[in-house]
DNA sequence: GCCAACGTTGGC
DNA sequence: GCCAACGTTGGC
């Protein structure tokens, strides 16, 4: 069992749109970091704290579970019906070879209070989590076991 | 294989 | 909207 935070532009699609999908294929992950992390090390029922970026305030919003083994993304096969490329096409992949994987995301509960980046890193019982990294861009990151029971446990019920 | 140029992310 | 930090690309 292990635990992730991962990263959604809030407009772009944010843990309510997850809430009424229920279940998501996680598509266009594009870092080959990130994608190391689904392909090689996320196992279904793994828990995963759901950041919104580009929201107010930029935090953690909620939970989600990991519903499913890594697979090959489909949209980077995806040409329109011109063949011209659609998002996230990628033409260096084929079927037999693809580059980028993904993993379904199911929705488990929003925080009725969000934890902000801000109360993430003025904590010191959060000290070394990648998110707090200046710069850090990565979407899909490890998060120890002590780190996500303290925001959803604690910190996500304080107030 | 180096590294400058470029495009993108994401906090502010 | 700005811009620093970062990952990727491509010329050499």
């Amino acid at each position: 069992m292990n635990y992730w935070l991962i990263k959604s532009e809030a407009d772009c699609y944010s843990i309510e749109d997850l809430k009424k999908d229920k279940v998501t294929a996680w598509t266009g992950v594009r870092n080959y970091q990130a994608r190391n992390f689904m392909r090689d090390s996320m196992q279904s029922g793994d828990l995963v704290l759901y950041y919104h970026s580009s929201a107010e305030p930029t935090g953690v919003y909620g939970v989600a579970q990991v519903a499913s083994k890594a697979y090959p993304d489909p949209t980077q096969f995806k040409r329109g019906k011109g063949g011209e490329a659609m998002e996230y096409f990628d033409p260096k992949a084929t079927t037999d070879k693809p580059i980028w994987y993904l993993v379904d995301m199911a929705y488990v509960e929003t925080f009725t209070h969000p934890v902000s980046l801000t109360e993430i890193k003025i904590d010191p019982k959060l000290e070394g989590m990648v998110v707090r990294q200046k710069g850090s861009r990565l979407s899909i990151q490890p998060v120890s076991e002590k780190h996500f029971k303290y925001i959803r446990g604690v910190l996500a019920r304080s107030k």
